[in-house]
DNA sequence: ATAGCACCTTCGACTCACTCGAAGTCAAGT
DNA sequence: ACTTGACTTCGAGTGAGTCGAAGGTGCTAT
């Protein structure tokens, strides 16, 4: 099974500008037809994937590169591979804590109004209303 | 008590040139000296606590102008900036959601180079290794 | 008084990860 | 022959900083 750009880009939910700036930059391989046409299969598929989900990790396309440069090189990066993932696995962690911490802090901003605006709390047209307490 | 760029930005944990950044697109009011220089005081240090949060949680600069502006207004935009926190709320659940798939996609990568460099799984150089299986 | 220093100012350029549009190429359909 | 549509590259724009240069101001030490 072979991709277009756009066939891949909408199976994936990217722009087509999206996906040639990844093959572009080296992150995503592919092949071309006669026509210098980008064409994509099954494993672009699957590195796409792979992409997507580093990128929300916030990875750079720079690190998503050697990282994919590291696995096409074979066994002799896995351990390499596996440090990457270790210490990306951390930072996605202490996003998630922070995540949390955004979340009741956003909770505590719309208790906040709604104290105020059924009147078991003063108006507080201060900017700072609703903020963190002590820490943050 | 005021500050100067540099004291508050030390106060913040952000850069001089961040909070100017953050003057000059009128999210965070401030006064001027006989010199022109930028002065703070604690309102501003708990304006700029809230920008943090706010930025933290993914609102827009633009946002957050606007918000800012609403808060000067006064009581009469209290709904509107109600509904504002609530919208941003569910976009921070959302994320928190996002957060935690992804920590529980790096434990699966992480685990799978275990598996590899423990010799409980193949040598597998294929891209896609370890990537989430069926959603995703 | 002049030099050095720390701090401030604005301005314009750079970064990253896209995002967009323009201009051109190519094969297929009417 | 012409249009359509998908492709190509390239260059510019965006957002949210990030950085550095060039210059202004006031304090202290010599």
């Amino acid at each position: 099974m072979t991709y277009t750009v756009k066939e891949i880009s909408e199976k994936m939910g990217l722009t087509e500008h999206t996906v040639r700036f990844y093959t572009d930059k080296g992150l995503l391989p592919c092949r071309r037809d006669k026509n210098n046409r980008r064409i994509f299969d099954d494993e672009s598929v699957n590195w796409l994937r792979t992409i997507q989900c580093l990128r929300k990790c916030g990875i750079s396309i720079e690190d998503i590169r050697s990282y994919s440069a590291l696995c096409m090189e074979g066994s002799s990066t896995l351990s390499v591979r596996y440090e990457f993932m270790k210490s990306h696995r951390k930072l996605a962690l202490k996003r998630l804590e922070e995540a949390r911490e955004l979340v009741s802090y956003m909770d505590h901003k719309v208790r906040h109004y709604e104290d105020i605006l059924e009147g078991r709390a003063p108006d507080d047209t201060n900017p700072s209303a609703g903020r963190p307490r002590q820490k943050e």
